[in-house]
DNA sequence: GTGAGAATTAGAATTATTCTAGATAGCTAA
DNA sequence: TTAGCTATCTAGAATAATTCTAATTCTCAC
């Protein structure tokens, strides 16, 4: 019952060599994996699932392995930056932006019409109580020193 | 230098009454810190400061108190929930909706004309790489059991 | 003042992830 | 082929953020 035969499109291997790295087993089973599996896993989850085809496979094996899909674009890490949880009382409507330089958080106002917007690309059925919106990216702030978050 | 003078507005104490629970001197001096400085800061960024004002406090109480606040939506948590990363080989830019009750995560299309109205938000001299879109609430899957992302 | 429940505390426990060091494997040039 | 170099993989230890636990302290209603 392997539904994961590896997948060994030119394509996969192309897109590692345009990062100098090369297909392993290890790296086209998770990507199988992830492309038969779309439920978005953890990397737990990956790994449990991977064992069965690679029994020796080690838990850092598969973090490296993520990390280097990431890297090379073959995949997308959702709830991305697992850092510590940030808090602010600006309780209007707003959404955030990352300053990749300098690790800061600022707020961006969010004008009503483009919040109802974004709630109407909602299939039917589909009741938000919240939406979270992050950019990430450089800010004009120049100085990444006076502004830490 | 104590720019925390601590806040005890009677709709501080008020926010927390209607939950039930009650001002203390821990609540309001982590509220009055979040208040004055609007740099998102950690929990352990929170705990260093107020340490200043009240030595004897434990983490574990600024923990519990910015937990309180968020409950009284006196405040917000950013970089929300602190679960495990999860990866997903879907490249087409797409929302995500985290269902609350089963904890599955779908793909929600986005239409190239809404993600660029919501990059059009950003001021001058903002360059954002990238945007994540979250949303939470109830989606229409039924039946939690056979969807578990 | 007393007692019940709420809140706080210190420290242990948990969880996701990263790091480290050693073992393997694969390619390149002789 | 084979020696050597580098990339990759592995197991297990280490780290960091957060939560849990049990004991103590505080508050308020009576």
């Amino acid at each position: 019952m392997s539904a994961t035969s590896t997948v060994t499109t030119p394509s996969f291997a192309q897109a590692l060599a345009e990062s100098g790295l090369r297909s392993t087993p290890q790296r086209e089973v998770i990507y199988s994996i992830l492309l038969s599996e779309r439920n978005h896993p953890t990397a737990d989850e990956v790994f449990a699932r991977v064992k069965t085809e690679l029994p020796s496979i080690s838990l850092a094996t598969v973090y490296n392995c993520l990390e280097t899909l990431v890297q090379c674009k073959l995949v997308k890490a959702v709830n991305f930056e697992r850092e510590s949880t940030r808090y602010c009382p600006n309780l209007q409507p707003h959404a955030h932006f990352h300053d990749d330089q300098s690790g800061a958080t600022h707020d961006i106002s969010l004008p009503q019409e483009v919040l109802s917007q974004i709630k109407s690309i909602l299939p039917p059925g589909y009741d938000a109580a919240s939406v979270e919106i992050t950019f990430r990216g450089k800010s004009p702030c120049a100085n990444p020193a006076d502004q830490r978050n």
